[in-house]
DNA sequence: TTTGGCATGTAATCCGTTACATGATTAG
DNA sequence: CTAATCATGTAACGGATTACATGCCAAA
């Protein structure tokens, strides 16, 4: 079912709304805008752009003027038709795989130690992530000032903060439990 | 790198310390009390226990008494072994990709209906799962009292309902900030 | 008797990353 | 001169879901 374009396809065709570009450039662009929550390898790029080519979504000139014959795509109106009927689709909720919480699960409580390392790493890779979204919210509130396709940008932003707040709140939890245990144990020894 | 065998297989292997048993039980079992976090098909169940098997890492035996031939799967102390090295081994985080932030990034603001419905549907999603985790949380609670693992199922449930909780206060963010903004035009209009 | 749950597996297909192959341009 | 970056693509591979193929047993 649905409307015969794969996701990446419809990311290319949204990527190409922001401006015309090249594949490579598109890679960049994905790598330091929507890198958080979003990732694109050449290897999906370069075909899903031949196919949307051969689909007439979007069109293609070779830009031979600077340097070397460069490959600069657009959006066509039918692309544009065709992201916008997808944008209006409910977004599909995508089943969460998580490596750690598969971990934590499997650990037995006798490994604590290693339980506090998971969620020390978690943690920190956590706050991490505040660290660079902050970074980038303020370079792009500088960069986009007044630019109309600022605030949605700064939904998915938030986004990855109040995720990344969580995981910190979650592990706190966790932390502060089983240093309550340890005092504990340590206390009736010495009783 | 790493050490050849799959998350998947690793995930086998996990399953196996709880009880032995067979791939469709295990089936079941990923579905029911870890499906908020892991997902397992039997497209990858079956072929991942028979390399387990040819490893060592688990044995098998065909109980012929209540029914018909079923497969019983153990795992071994090798199986034990290896399933210990990994668990300590620092969690890798995995890229997300999301498919509605991808719809928002794109979304104009003119497209405001269209924000509201999604961020709505993601906000309603996380409710009901909210609902979900608390009843899961009761069902184990009651189920396992006193059991040693009790507690690192809680840490993931608990995770599942700090993510919940973030989406919950994202979208009342952005709802809030929207219905706003519908205010400030209305107010415009009427001066 | 026919539907739904138990039960085991394989094949086709999709989606995605990494590696490979190639080459120009530019900054140190 | 040479390493990094720009630039375009394909091929190989791996991980995962879905569809397919098969068949028993129990309940409605």
């Amino acid at each position: 079912m649905e409307s015969g374009l794969s996701t990446t396809e419809y990311a290319v065709l949204g990527l190409l709304t922001i401006k015309p570009m090249s594949g490579y450039e598109m890679r960049q662009l994905v790598a330091e805008s929507i890198g958080h929550f979003w990732s694109e390898s050449y290897g999906q790029l370069y075909p899903s752009l031949k196919r949307l080519r051969g689909a007439g979504l979007v069109s293609m000139k070779s830009d031979k003027s600077s340097k070397r014959d460069k490959h600069i795509y657009s959006i066509t109106t039918q692309g544009r038709e065709a992201l916008a009927a997808w944008l209006a689709l409910p977004a599909k909720p995508q089943p969460p795989r998580s490596e750690l919480l598969l971990k934590l699960f499997f650990l037995s409580p006798g490994d604590a130690a290693t339980t506090i390392e998971q969620v020390n790493g978690a943690r920190d890779r956590a706050l991490e992530e505040l660290r660079h979204l902050g970074f980038v919210e303020a370079k792009i509130r500088s960069e986009n000032a007044g630019q109309s396709q600022l605030q949605q940008w700064l939904y998915t932003l938030h986004f990855g903060r109040h995720r990344a707040e969580a995981v910190v709140r979650w592990a706190d939890e966790i932390l502060l439990g089983l240093e309550g245990e340890a005092e504990a144990r340590n206390s009736e020894s010495k009783t």
